[in-house]
DNA sequence: TTTCTTAATTGATATAGGTCAACTTGATTC
DNA sequence: GAATCAAGTTGACCTATATCAATTAAGAAA
């Protein structure tokens, strides 16, 4: 199930020190600046294994992790699917391309766990933006360092074997082994379940 | 060899309309503001397989190609090159990682063939924003489209095998195949020159 | 508890691509 | 021109990982 919680002027940071807490660690703001940016949010709920959201559609949002799990996902045309992205806490997590670029969506995001969210539209961040435009520098800080971590992951693909990919996989998402399970991490690393298991058996020893 | 060319007030967006015209399709900008960041920038001159940037240094520059040709590459301690990025006519490259991260840099980047530059330094750049905050959304845009092409090159290095991936990359850098050897393509392609080699020849028929 | 379902493991085999070595081609220098 | 050097190609063999199938383990439902 998904629940969408309509604005209400309620909507205060207060009750979600954590997004709060995230902006302050990355910008130096104000109250007042952060009493607007959460006028543009959206309060969401998802029960395990539902979905934010799917393929072709113009549905366009960002997603805050409050609390819970959640993965993107790209299915492609032999059914099979690659994980970009595991979020948890504190991490925002969206269909980038389609978010940032108005296309229709690519991926799937699916909930690992019930997990509560705070979501942005499009058209809210950009009226944000223009609002409160300190907040160009908080997204581009975020994006900068998402950027950095792909081209890690990048590297890592050119550089290291698959167990080593398995090892800094388990130091960057810390504790997510126990979270997800095998064969999701198995997509991401872009090897079959089996083989991941296999590494799985061999660091045991 | 390699020539800084020191900042002088003939440092106008006059000279170089490639970088101005790159800047107006991204944001609105009037000739003041382009002049404004022109003041923070210098101009590089490199002859074909010098460096830019070597590992292990603190020169943290980011520079906009006007013409040429350059390659960004990690070196592992096999000795093993990775090459991350190509640079052609109006991209930026850098080690990004070590310039927004006032780290030591850990690629190198070295001409392809001879190439002209603009260079801007963190330093500038952080005064550039403080006085024209408008490039924030100009970098913001760049450090968007660039996030968004490396999730497409981790997806296609999930879902492609290598002749596929091959092919995707020649589309995204056109020509590209005509001005840099194949063994540098293979490094960013993450094969061997022998696979690609015959990837290539197995393409002619 | 038993049954049902999904995930994880293990084994056998196939394959893409790696590695190493030899050879060819092309460009540069003498 | 010959000699030299770097890049590209080709062949033989090897290894990591995929694939397919069977089995086991773990959770959820009855």
């Amino acid at each position: 199930m998904l629940y969408w919680v309509s604005n209400t002027i309620d909507n205060s940071f207060m009750k979600f020190p954590e997004l709060a807490t995230h902006i302050k660690n990355h910008i130096k703001v104000n109250t007042h600046e952060i009493e607007v940016f959460f006028k543009f949010l959206t309060e969401v709920s998802v029960s395990e294994k539902s979905y934010l959201i799917t393929p072709n559609t113009q549905i366009r949002h960002s997603f805050f992790v409050i609390k819970g799990c959640l993965k993107s996902y790209y299915t492609d045309n032999k059914g099979d699917k690659h994980v970009l992205q595991f979020a948890i806490e504190n991490w925002w997590i969206s269909d980038f391309e389609a978010f940032y670029q108005n296309e229709p969506t690519k991926l799937t995001i699916e909930a690992v766990e019930q997990s509560s969210l705070l979501a942005i539209s499009k058209e809210n961040l950009e009226a944000l933006l223009l609002e409160a435009p300190i907040f160009e520098r908080y997204f581009r800080i975020l994006l900068t360092n998402a950027f950095i971590a792909q081209r890690k992951r990048v590297l890592s693909s050119l550089e290291k074997n698959t167990k080593e990919r398995y090892l800094e996989f388990c130091n960057s998402y810390p504790n997510i082994e126990n979270r997800v399970q095998n064969y999701h991490i198995a997509n991401y690393l872009g090897v079959s379940a089996e083989s991941l298991s296999r590494i799985r058996g061999s660091l045991k020893c």
